[in-house]
RNA sequence: CGCGGGGUGGAGCAGUCCGGUAGCUCGUCAGGCUCAUAACCUGAAGGUCGUUGGUUCAAAUCCAACCCCCGCAACCA
């Protein structure tokens, strides 16, 4: 089995945020979860590096455009390592051999009479440096944005694929295949796009205005539309057209945000479609991140979550674990410092880290450093142990970003129940009476080994500290795939040292 | 009448498909425990589930109308 999933490639106009981070997060997760399932799995993320908008953010700064663009990409990249992405290629759109690839597949298309040239006309404004739509312009028709800018009449050649031939075998695709826009909502909102007949679409832009981009074979006056060339990567990380390809890309699914599923939905499938290539296995779409008090991030607001503040503040785990537990992909969500921490708090620390620490030290201290032995169990011990299992397993099988925050809220409930069941079975007091000490041992273990397998789960949300928490309770973190069983705790094996995992931040 | 999502105790959310004691986290208050990261356990206060009407023995949940927020419609995850 294999699997091949990827996010978008970001536009690196300006500084990472919190939904880089987060897309990029999710597809890590998800590979996790398809490792644990055994089944083989690339992952790409990076950046897009070409387009007007790069240029510009190049020339603010006063930097050659490629000074900028390894600037840039070189941080996102560092963002991605801090978060623990574990991702298989870092694409970046001027790498020579995508680019090469691009123009090629473009020649193809200019071959074949799929591409057509017409002129453009339109009114551009010189301020946004766009053409507007005369819905976009206020009722004097100019931009809104630069009132006393007169708006020019341009007339220019351009490049066109005309995607209205695609779609009526489009809509039969996504007809024929319901999980291909994961969740349904967003393949309702798709269908809707593919109602009205569609646009050729612009696929190119004279150089004077856009330098940033690659040439286009057959007119060197021209680059390519940055849509049409960042959306290739999918193909080009894998040796598309040479290398052996087909293989991973008919596994393959697309993460994205719910603003760029047209993009997905439509201009590239009409364009896999054009270049007679399968069309990939599903979108994966997901909502966006609002602030505080459920509005739009801005500065002015100065309710902006920035990923490297908050690692920095409260740890990856913190994040990634606020991430997976609260983002409902059919809505928008709300995310603050604050909120991060109230979660990092109430869960990671008092939940997973306090209960670790207590039953861990416990241990250690009334049984020798080590795990004590299980006794017979009752209905009690039975009952958590279920639903630590319940719970585990639930991340032992195939995810969707739709299911991940329930899943997670599983395994914290889990560790709740393990909370209570400590304090009634109260093993301190146990320990008072030589004939129930080995019931207190009995307690001890069910606690830790149910608490072990939380970890377990948890390791395709919070690596880094599943890890250090299992290695505290002694075990192997052993390879995928994982299967979620009880009794993995060996009575009599050495703990670790039990450290603090989530340390109190105030 | 462009399209879509939402309106549930102070905050953030689940529950709505498949009607039947309104649940979770945080916050507040009271008590308990002492193994633990001032943590953990128990209990309490606090909600006319946007409004109005309808169906029903029974509506947060189904139907209708209306009000209010927020996105999209433009190269922002």
């Amino acid at each position: 089995m294999k699997s091949y999933l990827t996010t978008p490639i970001y536009y690196v106009n300006a500084a990472p945020h919190i939904g880089h981070a987060h897309t990029s997060v999710m597809a890590d997760i998800l590979k996790r979860n398809k490792q644990a399932r055994g089944i083989e799995t690339l992952m790409s993320t990076g950046c897009d590096e070409h387009g007007q908008k790069n240029q510009e953010a190049a020339e603010e700064l006063g930097l050659a455009p490629q000074d900028y663009l390894d600037q840039r990409a070189a941080e996102f990249q560092r963002l991605f390592d801090l978060l623990g992405v574990d991702y298989d290629f870092y694409v970046r759109t001027t790498r020579s051999g995508h680019k090469e690839e691009v123009a090629r597949a473009e020649q193809k298309l200019f071959d074949a009479g799929l591409i057509v040239k017409k002129s453009y006309t339109g009114k551009y404004c010189k301020g946004c440096e766009q053409f507007k739509k005369e819905s976009d312009l206020n009722e004097d028709g100019r931009c809104p944005e630069h009132t006393t800018i007169e708006l020019e009449l341009i007339d220019e050649p351009n490049y066109f694929f005309p995607m209205e031939p695609y779609r009526q075998g489009l809509i039969d695709h996504i007809n024929a295949n319901p999980d291909f826009v994961d969740p349904p909502m967003y393949r309702g909102e798709l269908l809707k796009m593919l109602e009205e007949p569609l646009e050729d679409l612009s696929i190119s832009r004279p150089k004077p205005r856009v330098s940033l981009g690659v040439d286009l074979p057959f007119d060197d006056d021209h680059v390519t539309y940055v849509w049409f060339d960042a959306l290739l990567n999918y193909l080009t990380n894998l040796e598309f057209p040479d290398g052996d390809y087909q293989q991973w890309w008919g596994k393959c699914r697309h993460l994205i945000g719910k603003d760029i599923l047209k993009t997905h939905g439509v201009y590239w499938p009409t364009m896999l479609m054009a270049l007679g290539l399968s069309l990939p296995k599903g979108l994966v779409v997901h909502g966006h991140w609002l602030g505080d008090g459920g509005v739009k991030m801005s500065k002015t607001l100065g309710n902006v979550v920035d990923p490297i503040e908050v690692t920095d503040k409260l740890g990856v785990d913190a994040l990634r674990y606020y991430l997976a537990r609260h983002m409902r992909t059919e809505n928008d969500s709300q995310i603050s410092v604050d909120a991060i921490g109230q979660t990092y708090s109430s869960e990671l620390a008092n939940k997973f880290g306090n209960l670790l620490s207590r039953a861990g030290k416990f241990a250690k201290a009334r049984f020798d450093d080590a795990i004590p032995a299980c006794g017979d169990l009752t209905a009690e011990d039975e009952a958590v142990r279920a639903q630590s299992l319940a719970a585990a397993k639930g991340l032992a099988e195939e995810i969707t970003l739709t299911q991940l925050p329930e899943r997670v809220q599983a395994i914290v409930d889990a560790a709740d129940a393990l909370n209570g069941y400590f304090a009634d079975a109260a093993p301190w007091n146990l320990m008072k009476e030589e004939a129930t000490v080995a019931r207190a041992g009995t307690v001890v273990y069910v606690a830790l080994d149910s608490l072990r397998l939380l970890f377990e789960a948890l390791r395709q949300v919070i690596p880094v500290s599943s890890a250090k928490a299992l290695a505290m309770l002694g075990v192997d973190a052993h390879a995928a795939p994982w299967e979620p069983a009880l009794d993995q705790l060996q009575s009599g094996k050495a703990l670790g040292e039990i450290d603090v995992l989530f340390a109190r931040v105030d």
